[in-house]
DNA sequence: CGTACTAGTCTTTTT
DNA sequence: GACTAGTACG
């Protein structure tokens, strides 16, 4: 009777097989944390290994917090000396230490992709990229690609040769590298290439690493990218007491590295290794696990398996197609709450998942009218926005000036009358010196071509050293950002401006200062350097809290986490799978999307319902998209709603559908004729769709209509003049559904191919503008109409997407937009633009 | 040097 | 649609 009785056969088998390498395939929901905590617990209590000797990676900080957790749980005394961190603070621990082997300094900072963006931002400007032709982000994601591959600029620098685009990167990455050198600045990928680097010329480090970690087990093992594989085979050394955990169907990391491969050829890079399945699933319904199942199953390139349950059964999935995304958005909120109110369920037991951060927006705004509690969760880092950032960069500059990135983002912030001319000749002066920003900035008056505007620097570089002198008197993080705040007059600013989100930056900066009272308050020995180094490593998931509120997010975020209700929301070929995958001639791209679903599924526990539009803003265009494919693949028995034959125009088009399928790959089963087919009539109600003839009788039904109210020819000269024609250009797919469509003026020669794809391809994304304005049947909701009125006025009541309900107090009109005072119940008086706020009139 | 307006880009996903 | 970099002007 021990704790060890409680693991199913394969768990148990994953527990006791302590010695060479073991690779655990573990399905969603299948007790992998489990395992691996109780594994830890069995090395300790049965095995006898020191704790000190065992390592547990997982990627994000969240992951590694609780398993810390579940780990002191089980194991008790000597479980702190346990190593479980994510790869990236692993690394960090590593290079603080041993760096300077490889001449950095080792008080080196970190940066993150804003950082990286500036840098290479100069990069191209002096070595006159033309950034037309090649994007600063298509050459950083370039050098990442090449990093995730620990391909160094001068590997990268000889297969560059003959391939003038890449010499160019080539030429990029080697600046790059030498800018963050001097700055003493790693970015992501860096920490853990000079890990691998470190390891690779001291072999002595490596060693003392080596005997250290004894065993070590690898959560999420499908996103290890190659660099981080290369770190793990080093530490293994020569005995490979590695375990490693992962489910192949869950890489949805590709775009960041990850090598799938990874996984899928383990037994190839340790032939001895053992396998052990996990497919026994603890979470969800068998029939989620069913529909899961059989998405999944239509990817290739994967390891055989197939999750199942003792929950027999369970509720059908639910599908819901709408009109448009504002509907969809609708629905969600309001199941929420019919559910909530019949007891099924409470906010917090729910999610929304969708594909891009894009989509959160109308469902926020919709869960904010209906007063339900929620929380999203990614969009923008905290740590990575504009306020926070700047105070950053005054820490980052008064715990060591030679981060030149800090010091030129705070250097006229708050406005201090330094221009972009100035700035340009410090660097200048700095470079032909070999000094910093900040040094040079120390003998601005030595630096002839500023002229006049030295005087201004010197009172920063003074209050610099102002607070430098602070740090060194012992004043905590807390204290000092308080203290840069006073004397920079920050939020002074912030309070004086009439930005609207002027409170909410203000309110983070609190939030930060909360943060680092947290840190000093955990943390013994504090340090600036240390907290702003934890700061750089934090990501959004890594706050989710457990209040009773829906968490909304992206399906990459939701990776991990559980819920009993889920809804995934924009299920549509266009948006998930992205079009992006759609189009791309790798298959491979549209698996990934596919493992997404397949993740997106298996959160559910009890129920999942699956939503789409027919209709659709986006990046300011309106999409016509089909019902996803992945809704298409789950075996229709197991859905309340079936996506009857949606708008796939080329059902009925003259050269058919399977010809015209997407370059003769095949779609999943159940997708394409048969889907009309089968669909009985008498359905076409808000999830069903209209067959061709019924579009073209409305359209007839209406065409005469019009004509009888404001004359023919009215429109004609764009919109065609009948029904023969309506249906000539519904087949060309310029129609949909209640209107009609000119296709968008194709901006450049990308454009254009894109749009010749589209119609051949006929039921995919259509880009697409209603010709008859009042067709699109889209509510803004905005009050605004489009000349610039309101329809509101001083004394009306109004409603505002996150401060509530307020009393319109004062009404200015400005060239573009009224400028509206309202008093707003709960969130005080906000001065703001009509046309950004969307005040509803009530 | 700072502001106001314009044009172009963006969206996949993030440690 | 939203944001940002770039430009023209005060």
């Amino acid at each position: 009777m021990n704790k060890y009785d409680s693991l199913n056969e394969a768990q148990r088998e994953a527990v006791t097989t302590t010695e060479g390498p073991l690779l655990c395939l573990a399905g969603a929901g299948s007790g992998k944390t489990r395992m691996i905590t109780h594994r830890i617990a069995y090395l300790i209590e049965e095995c006898q290994v020191d704790p000190w000797n065992i390592m547990a990676i997982t990627f994000t900080n969240k992951a590694a917090g609780e398993m810390r957790e579940r780990v002191d749980q089980l194991v008790g005394m000597g479980s702190e000396s346990i190593w479980v961190t994510t790869f990236h603070s692993s690394c960090v621990r590593i290079l603080r230490r041993y760096i300077d082997r490889l001449g950095y300094d080792n008080r080196f900072t970190i940066y993150d992709t804003d950082d990286s963006m500036s840098v290479m931002k100069d990069i191209c400007k002096s070595l006159q990229i033309d950034t037309k032709m090649l994007k600063e982000r298509a050459i950083l994601s370039a050098i990442s690609t090449a990093k995730n591959e620990n391909i160094s600029c001068t590997e990268y620098a000889m297969g560059a040769q003959g391939d003038f685009q890449k010499q160019k990167i080539s030429r990029a990455y080697t600046e790059y590298q030498d800018r963050l050198r001097k700055n003493n600045a790693l970015d992501f990928d860096d920490l853990l290439m000079k890990t691998v680097e470190l390891f690779t010329t001291c072999p002595e480090v490596l060693q003392a690493y080596q005997r250290r970690f004894q065993y070590i087990m690898v959560d999420e093992y499908q996103d290890t990218n190659t660099v981080q594989f290369m770190l793990i085979k080093q530490l293994a050394g020569s005995k490979h007491n590695l375990c490693v955990v992962g489910d192949d169907d869950q890489s949805i990391y590709k775009f960041r590295g990850a090598n799938i491969r990874n996984i899928l050829d383990f037994e190839q890079y340790f032939p001895e290794a053992k396998v052990v399945k996990l497919e026994r699933n603890y979470r969800s319904t068998q029939n989620i696990l069913n529909a899961a199942n059989a998405v999944i199953s239509n990817n290739r390139g994967r390891k055989e398996k197939q999750l199942w349950t003792e929950q027999e059964g369970g509720a059908l999935l639910h599908f819901r197609q709408f009109d448009t995304a504002y509907e969809e958005a609708e629905f969600l909120a309001d199941d929420i709450c019919r559910k909530r109110r019949k007891g099924i369920l409470d906010y917090g037991d729910c999610a929304v998942l969708y594909r891009t951060n894009a989509q959160s927006r109308l469902i926020e705004e919709r869960l904010v009218v209906e007063g339900v509690p929620y929380l999203l969760v990614g969009g923008q880092n905290f740590y990575a926005r504009r306020e926070i950032k700047d105070i950053l960069a005054y820490l980052k500059t008064i715990d060591n000036g030679q981060d030149d990135l800090a010091v030129r983002r705070i250097i006229n912030v708050p406005k201090r009358g330094i221009g972009a001319t100035t700035i340009v000749r410090i660097q200048e002066y700095a470079a032909a010196h070999d000094m910093s920003f900040f040094d040079a900035l120390c003998e601005a008056d030595r630096i002839d071509t500023i002229g006049r505007s030295a005087a201004k620097l010197k009172p920063f570089v003074l209050m610099i050293q102002a607070l430098r002198t602070k740090l060194r008197e012992g004043f905590h993080v807390d204290e000092l950002i308080r203290e840069v705040i006073d004397t920079t007059g920050y939020v002074r600013e912030l309070e004086a401006s009439d930005e609207e989100d002027a409170r909410d930056r203000i309110g983070n900066i609190d939030e930060l200062i909360s943060k680092a009272v947290a840190y000093e308050d955990t943390h013994n020995e504090s340090s600036l350097s240390e907290f702003l180094e934890e700061v750089a490593l934090v990501a959004e998931v890594d706050n989710v809290n457990d209040d009773n509120r829906v968490l909304i997010m992206t399906l990459h975020s939701a990776k991990g986490l559980e819920f009993d209700h889920v809804y995934l929301a924009g299920m549509e070929d266009g948006v998930f799978p992205g079009s992006m995958a759609i189009y791309d001639d790798n298959p491979a791209e549209l698996e990934e999307e596919r493992r997404l679903a397949y993740v997106g599924i298996t959160r559910a526990k009890k129920e999942l319902t699956l939503t789409s539009a027919k209709q659709r803003m986006v990046r300011g265009e309106t999409q016509y998209n089909d019902v996803s494919r992945f809704v298409r693949e789950i075996p229709q028995e197991l859905l309340d709603n079936r996506p009857l034959g949606t708008r796939s125009l080329n059902d009925y088009g003259s050269d058919g559908y399977e010809e015209n399928s997407f370059g003769g790959r095949g779609f999943g089963s159940g997708f394409g004729k048969n889907s009309f087919e089968s669909s009985s009539g008498g359905s076409s109600d808000s999830t069903g769709g209209m067959s061709a003839a019924s579009f073209v009788e409305r359209y007839e039904q209406q065409e005469r209509e019009r004509q009888g109210r404001t004359g023919a020819g009215e429109q004609s000269g764009r919109s065609g003049t009948g029904a023969a024609d309506y249906r000539r250009r519904w087949q060309q797919g310029r129609v949909y559904g209640d209107n009609v469509f000119d296709l968008k003026k194709p901006k450049g020669n990308a454009g254009d191919s894109r749009l010749k794809e589209v119609y051949g391809i006929g039921n995919a994304v259509k880009t697409a503008r209603p010709l008859f304005g009042a067709g699109s049947g889209i509510q803004t909701g905005a009050s605004m109409s489009g000349t610039g009125g309101v329809d509101y006025g001083v004394g009306d009541r109004v409603r505002h997407m996150k401060y509530g309900d307020g009393t319109v107090l004062k009404l200015e009109k400005e060239p573009k937009d009224y400028k509206v005072t309202v008093s707003f119940d709960g969130a005080g008086t906000k001065i703001m633009y009509a046309g950004f706020a969307k005040l509803k009139k009530l």
